[in-house]
DNA sequence: TATATATTCAATTATTCTCTTGAATAATGT
DNA sequence: ACATTATTCAAGAGAATAATTGAATATATA
């Protein structure tokens, strides 16, 4: 299979790798990987996607090196093969929201009608956390907020919020995180939460992102 | 074209860029132009494709945000877009060697075999480079040396290492540097090298990611 | 052992991508 | 204006990919 050229057999390889990210359903599950192992199921049930569909693109992203699987009973547990592949989506979009045109509209469009102030940014939510100054709150779903957390997170599900702001402090600043850079859960809960009058800002990214940095996170059980 | 979802829609934009990446042409034009900026007839040449296959695949890099054209006069001049797309081909790089089987073959297979040695660091080359205690060897083609090199390198392109030994000083310890990480250029030179009783190492990576690390380089006339 | 459940496999169809060819466009020089 | 050169466009054949379906496999439970 590989060519004489050692560096094209390479770059055939590199190519397959990157051939997997070049689809959105699969940057739709690798985004939910990102929060933790996931059965197939429940992949499937979160995308949308049908089982077998959902089989087929965890499969191919295995091949490349992507995630890997484990099997444990009856399920097939998917995860992240390696904290590279946030680096590479990190990088991904950092080149479509610089050079392509269509996303600088979407995100200002959509993203900064919703929220023209800047994120909050790790450090300094790292800080007013242990200082207690502020209310984290972590607006995904019951189970992704079960498979991991920030410490002191209070989980109430974009959905519910309405129905459960009896919960929140309203004397004290609140700033919501969700699944990662371009989770709608997060806007979605600063905009509603601002217009209640309460003070709310979004963590900059996700989940993913604050592990990766290497801060510490409430780990559930799977 | 963009969905309800604005995350859906980034998504399929993400995933268009990504798209980009899934092929070893392009992965070798990408790796070109990181040497500098080239016109479309030059990289044809360099990677051997047809002018006009190699006009619509940088087209579907510049319409991904990946790479940028430029007219002057009858050529235009491509560049990358952005520093990120090194991130994103070092991380890509990083995924396929870690978890594809067939990479870690053709390494080991290849690369290894030539030079069991650690790559000297960027960091160690510029401090014995700036106490002359070392001979910078660029064994790249002339032209893409022109584009821009290592302070104080001298230029042998591989092919024309054998007939100009003279040119280096066999008391002296030498570095080669090429393309990037899996260049062959700079394996063989070492290989060669040392074959004839030099003091040979390679450079980690290669003159993109030198320049990417904010280290000095001699910029040519394009 | 028989049955149910979770996942994967295999085959099919519709769609998309790659490369080639020859023509079209854009700038240059006579 | 005309020919020349560099690049892009447009169309078509052939290959690869995506999603769907129903069957097959692997594990757990009765």
């Amino acid at each position: 299979m590989s060519s004489q050229d050692p560096k094209q057999a390479l770059f055939v390889q590199f190519a397959a790798v990157a051939k997997t990210l070049g689809h959105a359903h699969r940057l739709e599950l690798l985004e939910q990987l990102a929060q933790g192992e996931r059965s197939v199921e429940i992949l499937a049930q979160k995308t949308g996607l049908s089982i077998a569909n959902t089989s087929q693109h965890l499969q191919q992203m295995r091949r490349a090196g992507m995630v890997t699987a484990r099997r444990a009973g009856k399920f097939v547990h998917y995860r992240l093969a390696d904290d590279a592949v946030l680096e590479l989506l990190a990088a991904l979009r950092h080149i479509a929201e610089r050079n392509v045109a269509e996303v600088e509209r979407i995100v200002r469009s959509y993203f900064n009608d919703r929220d023209a102030l800047e994120p909050v940014s790790r450090e300094e939510l790292l800080q007013r956390s242990r200082a207690k100054a502020v209310t984290v709150l972590d607006v995904r779903p019951e189970d992704e907020f079960a498979l991991g957390h920030l410490p002191g997170a209070v989980n109430i599900p974009l959905r519910a919020l309405a129905a459960r702001l009896s919960e929140l402090d309203p004397s004290q600043d609140i700033v919501a995180y969700c699944r990662g850079p371009y989770c709608v859960l997060s806007y979605e809960a600063v905009a509603a939460l601002r217009a209640l009058g309460f003070t709310a800002r979004r963590l900059e990214d996700g989940l993913p992102e604050w592990r990766a940095a290497g801060l510490p996170v409430i780990v559930g059980n799977a």
